[in-house]
DNA sequence: CACTTGACCTGTCCGC
DNA sequence: TGCGGACAGGTCAAGT
């Protein structure tokens, strides 16, 4: 569920809340992929470190130390990373938060923070993980060596797109806009959203659509994804920001979780289906394949 | 090699 | 009310 955008959600939440903070302890509970470094490796690039910055590549966020190492964090699909200030009622506004008082059975990982708050790693169903790298092999690891560029990058245009996206001709325009190393970023929430906003069907194949439809669908990742940020993301069902709170996208959005309802665009009753493995939105006389 | 399917997990919802 | 099963969907390993 954490695709492009609620992760930058979260990493320029982060940004603003924990940069310069000092890490004075770091606890793992229940979540077998996180942290396999040596406990004296977290001893020795952790504790005591300063957070000198939050980063974001596809939807990895990468929280980097004055060590010289970085904590690098997938949220996978129910991962969250909520930071609780030392004020009183730090946890979140009633109406926006999905969050009780943290921790609670879900914490995976508990960063404690010199001055008293804390930044907690949760992940219901423990899909996610938090590993220490030292920088310099962050850009080695395998995700990171495969993952294609970012869509939003200005120099992402529709010539590299439409050349990236042939490599994978032989199936369906979901299956590839999924494929990370086609480009980065989109999940199922946004590759059915620009879909619709570029009349395309999820289920047409690569080789069918022409230059003109790919461009078109590039301009629409570009547009549903800005917009996204710009709502802080998608709260669909786990989803929150650093601070708590949800994401109001799903407001919104004009297919994705609206089956039974009426396409935005022509009013016809939006169907749901399965394409490429994933619950896939369309609407069917906008998007014919 | 290109592509698809299953595994990893837990909580929720639906039908009986 | 309880219970089994389907479903949620990011990524990688295994299978076709």
């Amino acid at each position: 569920m954490p695709e492009l955008p609620e992760v930058e959600t979260v990493r320029a939440g982060l940004e603003r809340l924990i940069v310069g903070r000092i890490i004075s302890n770091v606890s793992v509970h229940d979540s077998p992929k996180s942290f396999p470094n040596s406990p004296s490796d977290v001893e020795q690039f952790v504790r005591n470190n300063v957070v000198t910055a939050v980063r974001r590549r596809a939807k990895v966020l990468l929280i980097e130390l004055s060590s010289e190492y970085t904590l690098v964090t997938h949220l996978k699909m129910t991962g969250q990373l909520v930071f609780i200030g030392t004020e009183r009622f730090g946890a979140g506004h009633p109406n926006d938060s999905l969050i009780g008082a943290l921790p609670d059975k879900s914490t995976r990982v508990s960063i404690a923070f010199a001055e008293g708050s804390h930044l907690y790693f949760n992940d219901q169903r423990k899909f996610g993980w938090m590993k220490l790298y030292p920088n310099l092999e962050v850009p080695n690891i395998d995700f990171m060596k495969k993952v294609g560029p970012e869509p939003l990058e200005d120099s992402f245009t529709a010539l590299e797109f439409t050349a990236r996206i042939r490599r994978r001709n032989n199936t369906t325009i979901k299956a590839a806009l999924l494929d990370q190393t086609v480009l980065a970023g989109i999940g199922n929430i946004y590759a059915d959203e620009s879909l619709w906003g570029a009349k395309i069907h999820p289920a047409s194949r690569v080789r069918d659509l022409s230059d003109e439809q790919l461009a078109l669908l590039l301009a629409e990742i570009k547009y549903v994804l800005k917009l996204a940020i710009e709502k802080g993301g998608s709260t669909d069902r786990n989803y929150v920001n650093a601070e708590g709170k949800r994401g109001s996208y799903i407001d919104f959005a004009r297919v994705f979780r609206r089956e039974g309802l009426e396409c935005p665009r022509c009013g016809t009753v939006i169907e749901k289906s399965k394409v490429a493995g994933r619950g896939t939105h369309t609407c069917p006389v906008c998007q014919v394949q």
